[in-house]
DNA sequence: GTAACGATGGGATACGGTTTCCGCACCGGT
DNA sequence: ACCGGTGCGGAAACCGTATCCCATCGTTAC
């Protein structure tokens, strides 16, 4: 009565009770369910029946402290609301799920304590990568910092995986997934530039995020290409959000008026802007040229449609995952192979219906 | 030398590489690390030096193993991008990571077979709760289907939470977390009957959908109260998305033009509709009234900004959470007891400018 | 001065599987 | 009929941690 315990308890059932049931030994049972071993037909009859009736799934938790289990990536993000999120994590998972691996997520909501406490958290879960998402405010301590991760998890057997920022300095074991960026910024504003645009409101994002840093100096360089002056006051920094869109145009209509585009640094900024040109009776794209940047489902649905840069955020989450796969499977085949580490996929522009040739405005 | 495993060897170190390092026995460090037993100052000392020497973590796996462990739900999805998903995902995690505990996330993409294998897969790993989120598609296996899972789950000592979807019938062991679907769409036509419109096209969503069946029935009331007859023939069936919006209208505009206002069954659908009338010369909202439902981000930033019925999303997923948190907590308290089984959280409507009394058209 | 007691640390065991190593039984060959 | 080979099932070790139980040591009380 007292063996170990009693087959009919509450709680789930373990592979004892099933080989028991059967009439089987516990080896038996793992070896008909793991399917990686010869077991006759008969034995196989019976032990899926039992499996069947007591509805047994194996622990996860133990199947991985013996060695085996299903490989599980970390997707760490600092607000799960963005847009483009949705679509790395959509690639990332659909690459998991066809694997047959997990995916958890962390949301750090930028910050840094939170940050390395989800790092450690998915150390403790043996993850087989830690992919973390987004723009990296570029501080002093970062890299430091982010060197610090990568080396936790190496030793650890896992491994780090930077999307959509720049990849680490130095001999980092780390994977960087990113895109053009730049190029992508150059290719907006050289569309502007060559629509006849010349006074340009440029709204890059946060000064320290290291996406707005090569939006703006995209931007720049396609100005210089076209022997266009830049004017740093036509910039101004801010959130990537709707509200700041709003604002920087409101005061822009105010200090400098004479813009006749908007180069916003995201697509939800770039709607933010339009709003606030049309609150202060402006046309769009009649009066006021706009664009934005990543392509998310809002740019084709605001009015007009808005030409943007898109960025292949979902493929992005696919190659991140196929990244840390090739990895495990290759073993040390390519250990540190210098290319492999960074992986850049490339953006273009998409024309829609926000962008006119430049008109003189009163 | 081939002791156990050699302490410098590669893959994380053990709570054993630890202890020895430390010249304390396992037992000590374990309880150095839980803190739920007396240390001395020394030994702690000691002992954490070499946890931040070795930059060790326990292993996760082992800790649940062995009764302890973070407790960790699952949020399974449909589909990931969907907007909605990420504020009541944000939610759920938001008040996990309060409580210290992890999230996992798996999408189902409308696949039963998919959504079994998911289900099973969150059982292995122990999951305290799978929460289902968004609406459901209620053919005949729906009810059986949720059932079983239901049972399975509170076998396995775990739960299933259904949110934003109606309770399952029966006594079957799931919590529902939802919220007045029906009352929002019979206040959002009731906000459109009193501002005078009558002839209203209705794009309530995919006919099998429990969100849609609620939505249409919800307005199907109010037409009722305000003594206007409901004409089937304005309902036009469809998915979620832009397009069915888009093309909706499009096809409402040829059969039965003299709508006054659309009545959506969600934001993006109310964005679709909106395009397609200005598509064909119409204004918004001076000729066509438009109003959508779930007010998401989306909502306030198209041109009219929508009025629209608020979903409280982020609070449903917190409140999911909680429930499970609590149940688990209360353990044996309130088995069963019939409140606390079904939650349901109140909407309304939040106007904006997309509603104008109806005009006379040509 | 000694006994009882509180405060700590160590050893052993359980958690639920996987896997290696063995042994048994059954098969065919000679 | 005996022997070797093969195929399949069982026992046990181990994965990394938490915890129960016991041993020890220093203290305090009598």
């Amino acid at each position: 009565m007292s063996q170990r315990k009693a087959t009919s308890d509450a709680g789930r059932a373990t592979i004892r009770d099933v080989a028991e049931r059967a009439g089987v030994s516990v080896a038996s049972v793992s070896r008909v369910l793991s399917g990686n071993y010869p077991v006759s037909e008969e034995l196989r009859r019976r032990v899926m029946k039992v499996v069947r009736d007591l509805d047994y799934v194996t622990n996860a938790h133990a199947r991985s402290l013996a060695g085996g289990g299903t490989p599980t990536v970390a997707i760490l993000i600092n607000n799960i609301t963005g847009a483009a999120f949705a679509h790395v994590a959509k690639g990332v998972e659909g690459a998991a799920t066809l694997r047959g691996w997990l995916s958890l997520v962390g949301t750090t909501g930028d910050d840094p304590e939170r940050e390395l406490a989800l790092v450690n958290l998915m150390r403790q879960q043996g993850v087989a990568a830690v992919i973390l998402l987004g723009g990296a405010y570029d501080y002093d301590e970062y890299q430091l910092r982010m060197a610090r991760f990568a080396r936790s998890l190496d030793a650890a057997g896992s491994h780090l995986v930077l999307v959509g920022r720049p990849p680490l300095e130095g001999d980092v074991p780390a994977t960087t997934v990113d895109y053009d960026n730049e190029g992508g910024a150059y290719a907006m504003a050289s569309h502007l530039l060559s629509a006849g645009h010349r006074r340009v409101l440029v709204l890059p994002g946060h000064a320290e995020l290291t996406t707005a840093q090569g939006r703006l100096k995209g931007a720049q360089r396609a100005f210089e290409a076209y022997g266009v002056p830049f004017d740093p006051g036509m910039v101004r920094h801010g959130p990537y959000d709707y509200e700041h869109g709003y604002e920087a145009v409101e005061a822009a209509l105010h200090d400098t008026p004479d813009f006749t585009a908007v180069l916003a640094g995201t697509d939800v900024v770039a709607a933010g802007a339009a709003q606030a040109l049309r609150a202060a009776g402006l046309r769009v794209p009649e009066d006021v040229s706009i664009v934005g940047y990543d392509d998310i489902p809002l740019a084709s649905q605001l009015t007009p449609q808005l030409t943007t840069v898109h960025v292949p955020y979902e493929e992005m989450g696919r190659v991140a995952l196929r990244a840390v796969a090739d990895r495990r499977e290759g073993g040390a085949g390519h250990r540190k192979s210098a290319d492999g580490d960074h992986l850049v996929l490339g953006t273009h522009v998409v024309v829609r219906n926000s962008v006119r040739p430049p008109i003189t405005r009163v």
